[in-house]
DNA sequence: TGCTAACCGAGACGGTACGTCGCGTCTTCTA
DNA sequence: TAGAAGACGCGACGTACCGTCTCGGTTAGCA
């Protein structure tokens, strides 16, 4: 039977060198250079044993930005939403800067190509960030800064929107000063727009 | 001085074999699937005529959109803007449906990857439509549709935004209802908004 | 360092399925259609392979020749110095027949243009079968046959010389009976003259 | 009907200019690197003129080969055929010289891959030198300085098989001094041998 | 002396093979 | 038995020449 490899015995070193490495080379590189053989040189670690513990160059990626991002990019709750998210959306800039070298720039570009890991990305990633987003603006319906019945979807379209649009045409990215202006800007929508229906 | 090659002696025909051959195998088996090899089989054509004429496979897929998209993704100017551009959004995300196969999604991908080619992508083929939002904006504000001074580069943003932000986290797209309701939503919110200072 | 590949790990099917194609693929075509790619085909072997074992084609062939020509022209010792070098040469004659598809034939044009194959030829291939003659010559000395002083450099370019002259201007090879008569002729000469001064 | 190409509108510039270029190209890198696409950028003509006149660059050597080598390598007849053998051998080596880049060599190395080049080298190049050969020795043996009897084809193989042989196998070719004592030893020889049968 | 057919340069074209790179699988050996 | 080392079959890469071909422009020989 092909049995699966077992975890009890897996090197957490080698897997820690892994991760370390995919992260080093996509910063110095650019994530065009980025292949396992150059992870597993650089890491020390044999190719085997990263299809061992990962389906794809994808997946590393994954876990590696899953591990630094976690700090990155949380949502604060000063009870100031307009500041809250200034600080939220500057901090998401910053993850995919410099555009060329950012491994979370590197994760995405990937997706488009391996659906499987799109799946992955969106499950473990971006789901759980998105409902930190509705968590937090749940808190400000209930503070009352933005109406009770605001669609919650539309909300994330429209603080989001801005940061991708433009990457995905490398247009450049918000500043900190445009990120505020929009920031206003929606929030002001928001209050002003009645509740969608879904 | 490195010559360049004559385009006067360039043969259209193997131009639009090679245009065409990438739009089909880029249809039929995804642009993961996508090389220059297939291309030359499938248009009967040397490696070497498409190195001559192109850079890289991304920049024959620029070329072979530039050309078909030319119609699509129009802006329409009926006089009512909510009409327009529900139609200019759903062409939008019809280019870039089905995602795994779409020409277009192929295209965003290979950008992310290569630098030089996400600026003639920007250059020649989204700024051109940029352009053409905003002289649909200004009718509208000549109309009175939108007020006067309300910032088009946000517009742009609030449009467009939750498609790009769907796009790259693989989440699904709008369908024409949504898009309405959101369309709806921005028409909106521009009405409410002051002007922005920029 | 430049790390060379481990002989240790090498794999003697590869390296023998490579030598036999590369010996039939001569015979079929003749070694002006010898390509690197066909002899990976027929091997079921990857261009890689043969690339990370051997230099050139020529080296592949230097080996394949090596191996399947080491009891060819050897040299016999019957007592009758004429008798074994009209055998010998027959051989050597032989290897060199048919002439657009002789591994050996293909091997000396690969040497024409390849410096170092032509000094891996030499050391490897010719040095040791010089050695071989010169020693079957001393015997003839010893037992009487030449004279004590013959010089064994004018011998082999005496012997081997009428083959290889006419080797180089496609002229026809020397058959048995006229290898005989030449076999006679040089013995007789070296009977005949004086030892050289060198 | 494919009519020939009319030799009465020929460019004798353009053919002197193809000539001229193989031989410098030849001598500068080797006739490992000598291509048509290079002696046609030299000449400064197109390669469909090279390829109106010539069958193959083997061709263009021959032809280059031949109005240069009309001089060298001819017999003198001085009356001493010792003396006029040492110059004619030492013109041979000459032409062969420096191997890597000797043009003659290159046509060599050329006919072992074309047949049909082979058969033009032998019948236009060498056959014709034979006969020259053949008249100077018919000269000797009318001086008395070789037998009557004497067997020409052996005397063809006794004094250029050293010369062939050694360059089959990249050994040293021989020098003045060495041409000279084997030049002795083989009119010794024929002196002594007795007539050949054929 | 003007016409016209050919050669001429230039170089694009469809091909074949080159030698390299990275993939994902595999085997061998060590700890 | 996980892990390192790395050879393996595979397939695409981008390049070099091949020999053929189409272009205008020149040029040589006939009208």
């Amino acid at each position: 039977m092909n049995s699966a490899p077992d975890p009890a015995r897996r090197s957490e070193r080698a897997r820690l060198a892994v991760l370390d490495s995919a992260m080093e080379l996509c910063r110095e590189n650019g994530f065009a250079q980025l292949t396992i053989e150059a992870i597993a040189e650089r890491a020390g670690v044999s190719k085997k044993t990263i299809y061992r513990w990962w389906p794809s160059k994808g997946a590393v990626l994954l876990e590696a930005v899953s591990e630094a991002a976690t700090a990155a990019a949380f949502h604060v709750d000063t009870g100031d939403l307009a500041v809250d998210m200034r600080t939220q959306l500057a901090g998401v800039v910053a993850l995919f800067t410099p555009r060329d070298s950012s491994p979370v720039a590197a994760l995405m570009s990937e997706s488009q190509r391996d659906p499987s890991l799109a799946t992955e990305v969106r499950e473990q990633l971006i789901r759980p960030r998105i409902a930190l987003f509705e968590e937090r603006m749940r808190s400000a319906q209930r503070s009352g800064e933005i109406p009770e019945g605001a669609d919650l979807g539309v909300a994330l379209d429209l603080f989001y929107g801005p940061i991708y649009h433009r990457l995905v045409f490398h247009l450049d990215l918000p500043d900190d000063e445009e990120l505020g202006a929009r920031v206003d800007h929606v929030i002001a929508a928001l209050r002003a727009m009645p509740a969608a229906n879904r």
